[in-house]
DNA sequence: GTCTATAACTCGATAGAC
DNA sequence: GTCTATCGAGTTATAGAC
């Protein structure tokens, strides 16, 4: 079977090995999500991907762009923000814990751990915080902003519930709270959120 | 002037360089709450405090004993825990929100934000861990086991808005959230900790 | 495309002179 | 108590053979 070429059929270069790019790239990943960039070494991608050292280097370079490679996120930001837009202010408190408690869950994951680890760590902090501040945060704020200038404040409060939420359930993996079923933590988070966008804050009466 | 010994005083070795080893250990507290414990090297520490690198380890051992003499707590959780164990559940939202906060612009700051830094990096994970878990949030706990059972998903819950709060403020700086004043943000926060401490949790019913 | 070999560097820790 | 010198392990990254 194997070496002999039947002729016309199965010779030259077997198809890519399901691609070795996006094999490194997986197993990039998982290790930045588990490990954080710091501690990931290329080596030990190259070994996860079963694949050489120098490969990594090859398909991508540095370090620094294998990671942004690796956090490029797989779900389409305008996908999540077009849900929330078409939402009533009223109950975007839910619409927003259902989308990203959600998120968490899939296999975006470890994108979104290692990319929250890292702005931990203090790498890649301005990628991340410009995301933040000028993707994310800055379409929600103005639906918000009540009284005037509120916005920003608001959906900040709303940004540290969800990185807190991040860091006890999938860093810390804080028991039991890791392992209470998204529904019933998108009922217990919604309500904080939905006080934070729309409710009355002490603070700016 | 110097040189010269006037008789019967001055003589011998000069008082302590105001102490060799209390210099390191403030270089390494502001270090490591920068830095990260991963990224902060002996070395850079040594820098810091003008002092031989080799003399770091004479005085503290290893780097691990280092972070944890540094990290030590200046505030006695007793003292903390006191307080919240003399408030009544129902205003033990204010309260803890009030002490934390409060602490957080302390000059402990440092000392919890690289604690909490490391956490997030995976470093040192167990002993803050069970910080939390087994010094301050067991002994809350029982206090608001309502239903029986709710007691540690609740307190959780509040740490994971504590802790989001930290990140979003003195790790990420989002502006304006971390320019809100002490204060204002404890009338912000306290109800929601309540909330997740006595009131309300949709699942649990 | 893949791999070997290695350069160039940083780190923690130690031994030992002074 | 303080410092020099260095070991050994780990890393990124590159050069070049196949």
């Amino acid at each position: 079977m194997s070496g002999v070429a039947e002729p016309g059929r199965r010779t030259g270069r077997r198809p890519g090995n399901l691609d070795t790019g996006s094999r490194i790239l997986d197993a990039a990943r998982t290790r930045f999500a588990q490990n954080g960039y710091d501690k990931v070494s290329i080596r030990s991608v190259a070994d996860d991907a079963e694949v050489d050292p120098a490969l990594v280097h090859h398909y991508f370079g540095t370090k620094r762009q294998l990671f942004i490679a690796s956090i490029e996120l797989p779900v389409d930001p305008d996908f999540v923000l077009d849900q929330i837009r078409q939402t009533p202010p009223e109950s975007m408190g839910a619409a927003i814990a259902e989308l990203i408690l959600n998120i968490w869950e899939s296999p975006q994951r470890d994108s979104v751990v290692a990319l929250f680890r890292s702005a931990m760590a203090g790498q890649e902090v301005d990628l991340i915080r410009n995301f933040l501040l000028q993707v994310v945060l800055r379409d929600v704020a103005p639906r918000v902003d009540n009284p005037v200038g509120s916005g920003s404040i608001r959906v900040q409060l709303v940004a540290s519930q969800l990185m807190g939420l991040l860091a006890a359930r999938h860093v810390l993996h804080l028991d039991p709270l890791a392992q209470v079923p998204v529904g019933e933590l998108v009922d217990v988070i919604a309500p904080t959120l939905q006080r934070y966008l729309t409710g009355h804050l002490p603070a700016q009466s």
